[in-house]
DNA sequence: CTGTATCCGTGTTGATACTG
DNA sequence: CAGTATCAACACGGATACAG
């Protein structure tokens, strides 16, 4: 027979020690992943956090933050004057859960249920594109610098010896720039409307070398639907 | 201002198109993923599952399992007489979310919080042998069958050309047939107590290719705990 | 024996309002 | 801006009862 335990913190807990199984223990409560997929390119604060999950409450975004925080996930981080606001990073082995987002991204784009009308923040744009870009796909070896310049946020994305590597903020030095909505730049680079359309319509700008975006573009297929 | 919603179908999504996010709508509740570890090497019955999940109650098995068909990640499916009992299996596109489940198994394993002395599932064992296996690490190309007989199931491991597959059941020829609980053959498996050590105390006996065993062994490695 | 349905206590979630 | 407080609705887990 078991003691009572004292404290009421009764954590549910798979009690299982497989590693998937500790991992949902960790990172599989509502909210969690997805906090941690805003904290992937970087450090953000509580209301960037907010402002990107949409439908989060401040009080269950607060309890996900203390228990991530708690499990070495990330840690909260208080930036130098002047800036001196409050920040939330992930940790080394917080980063390390990338492939887990990837890997759900990827399967997830595969749902005959999905509806593509809702809203997507400019990081879940980003992640995806990592998810699901293929270099054998393209002709030439692909070596570029791209700047993605969503509604407030700017990202930088090199593509350099088959890997796409992404960061928050501009680059100096970039051949191309596209601006627009995740979902509208995310159409054209998925081929779901050709780019001609897409300005046509105003739903994106490309400045630079529009060739070499064409190019980036064709490294990326979408998955097909799994049959309904 | 939002009409209200009639149906009272208040099912909890993520309003957000990010294929990360879809994905949790559908496998993001508890348990899900991990009957879905249970069903990836084929199809299982109610109990059998309930069996190896430590602490799931009926009721929310019952509930999983239909959101999951719904969903179309598994489907239900009578076998014919004389068997004639109901089983569930994945769809193939159930089956592929097998990359979630590893990549979690293997972000999972670097916690510095897991608790080993929890029960595991011998699911479990086969699928960390999956996520961990890494043929780089072995001088001698392996290829080789090996029989795992855990408390109750047996399983059928081959490595061929540098993939590990797994099926339930026995095969007819193996070269080395290994008996014990999925813990200790793991423990083995990943070096953590010797093979000579665990034989001695009886928890694991080896019979065959013992020296195939020791090789098959070498390929995996335990990754280390994230800093505490 | 294999599931399914129903009740119930408790913990979690989410909306709103509020505070430093 | 960065969270707390409160509260209602819901989900979970356990027990039990039921159906084939």
């Amino acid at each position: 027979m078991k003691l009572e335990k004292i404290t009421t913190k009764t954590k549910r807990r798979y009690e299982d020690s497989c590693g998937t199984a500790h991992a949902l223990d960790l990172v599989g409560e509502r909210w969690a992943l997805l906090v941690m997929r805003e904290l992937m390119l970087g450090p953000r604060r509580f209301s960037d956090l907010r402002a990107n999950l949409p439908g989060v409450s401040a009080n269950v975004l607060t309890q996900r933050l203390e228990s991530l925080e708690g499990s070495g996930v990330l840690r909260r981080r208080k930036l130098p004057p002047p800036a001196s606001v409050q920040v939330y990073e992930l940790t080394e082995w917080g980063l390390e859960a990338e492939p887990i987002i990837l890997s759900l991204g990827r399967w997830g784009a595969r749902s005959p249920l999905q509806d593509d009308s809702l809203p997507i923040s400019a990081m879940s744009a980003i992640l995806s594109m990592r998810a699901m870009f293929d270099p054998a796909r393209t002709e030439e070896k692909l070596d570029m610098t791209l700047a993605f310049h969503f509604d407030q946020d700017a990202y930088t994305v090199n593509v350099r010896e088959g890997r796409l590597t992404a960061e928050r903020g501009e680059a100096d030095e970039v051949d191309v720039e596209i601006r627009g909505s995740p979902s509208d730049v995310l159409g054209v680079v998925y081929g779901l409307s050709s780019l001609e359309e897409a300005e046509r319509a105003g739903m994106l700008t490309v400045t630079g070398d529009r060739a070499g975006f064409l190019r980036f573009a064709s490294a990326f297929e979408l998955p097909p639907k799994a049959c309904a």
